[in-house]
RNA sequence: CGGGGCGUAGCGCAGCCCGGUAGCGCGCCUGCUUUGGGAGCAGGAUGUCGGAGGUUCAAAUCCUCUCGCCCCGACCA
């Protein structure tokens, strides 16, 4: 393609919007245009760049023997009412009505639309286990979109649906996906991870996010350097601590705190490590009920542990008003010693701990040599925290390591959870009917292309990896001459006739312009062609990502772009 | 939705406190010279100052309302 002649609108300056690499660069390269808030135009690069994913994912889908097909952006509410996600999936689903008033969404995800095609085709055990995938583009109506392509409310995802007769054969297709996952993120070029995850408002038994290792990821992961174990901080399980409970206790005691709300005032005030102390978290979980969580100072609660422990999906504290009119103690300073009506939950990480300091359920009172079952009843024990560095692993035992990261794709086991309340079912050789199992799994291809940016970026721009590159290489003539047009057109076509994606910058700019644009754009391969090279009879070829420059006879560049091209992109296939 | 910030030329910004001519850099157009890391000179075009209302002789500037966007927190590919 030639430069001269494309729609690749590439800006000298930092746009204001745009505040993370990724979304800066691509916007600089010409790759996207924004339209609203988390709303974009692919232009020409950014497209090539995307069909490029989606060839890798359509290639490692089909060869899983998933089948491709296509489903409707827009779906009427009664599907989402079957199975009760027209209210649960909340604002974040575009709703829309027709001019008979009819309600319709816009799909945010699938389940519903491809397990109606199923209970209206599939009937027999025969015709399993079936797997389909689309790659479509998706509506969320995001609480805050922001990052360009890492979190837009319309984005292109690849997702896909498994049905399975029975628990085995699900759990088959589930690794069967997770292995192509890997696959199709190693053969991008990206640095991943697969980690157990939470599985959110899709539901369902178990599921896995692959993240891209990323400082500037959203997600928070913690990993076993030891094992395989790695996880996200909202899933991943602590180990029980080890030590043992000393057995002399010191007797319980009354101390004047004068206005010491948080865990961190009272440390100063009482010149103790965040770990003695012990906070009263409390949760609304009724109407007129609350349920306390106890967590120690220098932990963090997990919402989604406690939700899922307590069987809700929806935890807020509790408002200082319903505290005041429960347990009749002021919010900063609740303790469980005395309290006799309400749940008390604690965390795992109390069962080790003895003369702790709480709340003394008096405005400035805190209590100290606090022991449980000796002062109060723990009613259940759990893992209600978040997972954080140094953190025991469950397999190995070993501290555990934070990572950042970006969830680039998602694996769940559904079960039943779908087919059930939809009547998807088939029939078995007994002629007996069964729900069918299933499983899903989705792949954000505008992330991943996001991620791969921030990845593989520097000073100077973006450097893809070859079989995610825009183009394999990119022509410059960086003087003037009529003998250097003449072997940069003649190398041009060269590069054609082999199948080579070659950008052609015949534009009549100066050489550090297309130099600047090349490192932006972030082609792989640069050909710089010059008088001065030519005059010995040389072409320059210079690696993006390296820097490392050779020269070569003008004769030799097409077979050798040819062989380096090749090899990088089989040695990532 | 809560908190912080921003809307002025295609892009990046100044001007606003203290009301009176809309400005700078880059880009764009024309010409000449230049051409291996964002060229030089000369000339030129470009604005409902986000929108609506108000105050005033006069509003980019002051007031009210509104819309949009960005960043930080609760959601997710």
């Amino acid at each position: 393609m030639r430069l001269s002649q494309s729609f690749i609108p590439t800006m000298r300056q930092d746009p204001g919007e745009a505040e993370v690499i990724s979304h800066r660069l691509m916007l600089r390269a010409g790759m996207i245009r924004k339209v609203a808030a988390g709303i974009y135009s692919y232009l020409p690069l950014g497209l090539r760049v995307i069909r490029k994913i989606e060839t890798i994912v359509r290639e490692e889908m089909n060869r899983v023997g998933a089948q491709e097909l296509l489903l409707p952006i827009l779906s009427p509410a009664e599907l989402w009412e079957e199975t009760g996600r027209w209210d649960f999936y909340g604002k974040e689903l575009v709703r829309l009505h027709d001019r008979h008033e009819r309600n319709f969404c816009l799909g945010p995800t699938h389940e519903e639309v491809v397990t109606d095609l199923f209970r209206r085709e599939v009937r027999s055990y025969r015709q399993l286990p079936l797997t389909l995938y689309q790659i479509q583009t998706k509506f969320r109506d995001e609480i805050r979109p922001r990052f360009g392509l890492m979190r837009g409310r319309e984005f292109i995802m690849k997702d896909a649906y498994s049905f399975d007769q029975d628990e085995a054969g699900a759990q088959q297709n589930y690794q069967r996906m997770y292995h192509a996952y890997c696959q199709i993120f190693s053969r991008t070029g990206l640095n991943f991870r697969p980690v157990e995850a939470d599985t959110g408002l899709i539901g369902g038994i178990s599921s896995h996010e692959f993240m891209v290792l990323a400082n500037t990821g959203e997600e928070l992961i913690v990993f076993d350097p030891e094992s395989s174990y790695a996880a996200n901080v909202e899933r991943a399980e602590v180990a029980l601590p080890q030590e043992k409970k000393s057995e002399e206790l010191q007797p319980l005691e009354k101390v004047s705190t004068p206005n010491t709300k948080s865990v961190e005032d009272l440390c100063d005030f009482l010149k103790v490590d965040a770990s003695r102390v012990v906070k009263t978290l409390l949760y609304q979980t009724g109407d007129n009920e609350i349920t306390a969580v106890l967590i120690r100072g220098d932990h963090q609660a997990n919402e989604i542990k406690i939700q899922r422990f307590l069987g809700l999906h929806d935890l807020t504290l509790a408002s200082p008003e319903l505290v005041e009119k429960i347990i009749a103690a002021p919010v900063g300073f609740v303790g469980p010693v005395g309290i006799s009506n309400i749940r008390l939950l604690a965390d795992n990480a109390l069962r080790t701990l003895t003369d702790f300091i709480v709340g003394g359920n008096q405005t400035d009172v805190h209590l100290i040599n606090v022991n449980s079952t000796r002062d109060f009843v723990i009613h259940d024990w759990g893992d209600f925290r978040q997972a954080q560095a140094g953190d025991p692993s469950p397999k190995s035992g070993q501290p555990m390591q934070t990572a950042r990261g970006i969830e680039v794709g998602h694996v769940f086991m559904l079960g039943t959870k779908y087919s059930e309340k939809m009547g998807a079912t088939y029939l078995d050789a007994e002629g007996q009917s069964h729900p069918a199992i299933m499983g899903c799994y989705g792949i954000g291809i505008g992330r991943t292309a996001a991620a791969a940016i921030e990845q593989n970026h520097d000073e100077k721009g973006i450097y893809w990896p070859m079989p995610i590159a825009p183009f394999h290489a990119q022509i410059l003539p960086v003087t003037a001459s009529e003998a250097v047009r003449v072997a940069s057109e003649q190398l041009y076509k060269e590069l054609e006739d082999q199948h080579i994606e070659v950008l052609l910058d015949d534009r009549n700019e100066r050489g550090g312009v297309k130099f600047n644009d090349a490192d932006m754009i972030g082609t792989p391969y640069h050909i710089i062609i010059g008088d001065k090279g030519l005059a010995k009879n040389t072409i320059e070829v210079k690696d993006r990502k390296t820097g490392e420059k050779i020269h070569l006879a003008p004769s030799e560049v097409t077979s050798w772009i040819k062989h380096a091209v090749m090899q990088k992109l089989r040695v990532q296939n």
